[in-house]
DNA sequence: ATGCTCCGTCAAAATCTTTCATGGTGCTTG
DNA sequence: CAAGCACCATGAAAGATTTTGACGGAGCAT
């Protein structure tokens, strides 16, 4: 083989994975340590990778290692879509409640650069949006919890008695013909203030969550206004949710670049209301 | 493993939760406890993470706000030597509250891992301090300020109606004898509240802010209880602070890895309040 | 005191660097 | 043309270095 060949093989091993054992590398191209090691040297020296005791990282980007996204990996694309399709829901000059979640996560990012006011009590959200010039941000206060880094409890609670906002995005933890379920009784708690707040109550949510109970019933199918759901939602449940009297939005997730327009209505249109 | 995985996969962890005992590192990694200890050293020397007893906890930095990062090459030895310092006064267990900005940004870092309750305005802190295990984080909520990430306004003020601590920690934009100045109005209004709240009243400023005057009035000195300068402090201003009755704390910048045991105190010893 | 954690030391293992031998390639020269 | 030679890439081995895991004593809080 040649050494070019070769050097732009080892290149490629080690940044699709983001890092390379020495060992594996002889193995995988069949030559000795003593090549590699020179190879990787020289990479090095070119700037493309970072020479390790024991193997080589990529130099550039850190692509978030494949086997941390993990947790996030969950529907995300999905979730995205969802985001985008979310965000084109909201006018230009509205005002949105954004609840903590990482589908909400996903809305805010779609939201991004609009001209909207947001009230939120998600600390990623807030974060992510605190830098925008465009986008007015309201943090709701309270007891930070750990965990998911939202704000809880009454100081959240009182806080929200003075606000008011056009559409309430919440997430959901589960979805049955019973109801909105969501896992920690507290954050129901404050999620229910929050359906006080909007004048519309918008759910999103990826279809992994239908059928899925949690600990704590948010509230019933008919006092949201609005869902927003991927692609993947079973008829079964497209038909519960049409007969709770919801609009339904499906999310479609085909290209990993989501432009947001909304692929399917049901139940009229939604009507305008600029500022 | 490559030992530079082995690092990330750490960071992530601890990231992710916030806060990870080392026991539970060792058993997640399959590695003996020294090469942890070793690894986390080296993150913590890295800055990315802080060691605590048993264990360690996320303390890096709060990217995505470029903003932020401005104004902190001022005197930055100064102020982590002050944020030690100012930290080393609070006793665990003890409650506080964090004006936004960059000193204080500094206490809350140094604050990392302690077991206190935090409340704070500041969005920074509030990230910084919001995987901590140990520390309580209460957020106060309100408008965000977009330039600093601070919330002000009547919400704020309103949640903070409700709050008692023993100590609210502020900032100040200039120090004179007519009093603490700060630089927008909103932001003081806010700040007048915080000091209602608080039991004692701490000022953490470094040396280049006395003789400096700012838009907006505070209040006067003898409305704080204590301060926190760095060891720039000159005689003039020291004699002006002592003569207003105010404990008065340098901070000595000499060493890097600051202990943040207090150099110098005034005004007799701190009284020990344990819960 | 007891249990837990931390720190320094040390030996074993893994890895790196250096050095040298081998074989192929291309050029020179008799 | 072909032998000779320098040159280079490669592989292998030896000694140096780093990393790792284990152990014992020190420090600290309960």
């Amino acid at each position: 083989m040649l050494a070019e060949t070769r050097r732009r093989l080892l290149l490629d091993l080690i940044t699709r994975q983001g890092y390379a054992t020495l060992d594996s590398l002889v193995r995988e191209l069949g030559v000795s340590d003593s090549t590699v090691r020179r190879d990787l040297e020289a990479l090095d020296l070119a700037g493309s990778i970072k020479r390790t005791h024991g193997g080589a990282v990529y130099a550039g980007e850190v692509r978030s290692m494949p086997a941390f996204d993990d947790r996030t990996g969950t529907a995300a694309a999905e979730k995205r879509a969802i985001g985008a399709t979310a965000a084109a829901l909201i006018e230009d000059g509205d005002t949105v409640l954004l609840d903590g979640g990482t589908t909400t996560l996903e809305v805010a990012r779609a939201l991004v650069g609009r001209r909207v006011q947001v009230v939120t009590n998600s600390l990623p959200i807030a974060q992510l949006l605190a830098a925008s010039q465009q986008t007015d941000l309201i943090l709701l206060g309270g007891y930070i919890y750990p965990r998911t880094g939202v704000a809880l409890g009454p100081l959240a609670i009182a806080a929200m008695q003075t606000i008011r906002v056009r559409t309430a995005i919440l997430g959901a933890g589960g979805i049955v013909p019973e109801g909105v379920f969501n896992s920690n009784s507290l954050l129901v708690e404050t999620e229910r203030q929050m359906m006080r707040c909007g004048q519309e109550v918008m759910i999103v949510a990826d279809h992994t969550k239908f059928g899925r109970m949690a600990l704590a019933r948010l509230c019933g199918l008919e006092e949201a206004t609005s869902i927003v759901v991927d692609g993947g939602l079973r008829e079964a449940d497209r038909a519960m949710l049409d007969g709770a009297g919801l609009r339904v939005h499906v999310a479609q997730a085909n290209d990993g670049r989501a432009n947001g327009v909304p692929a399917e209505t049901s139940r009229g249109e939604r009507e305008r209301n600029d500022v």
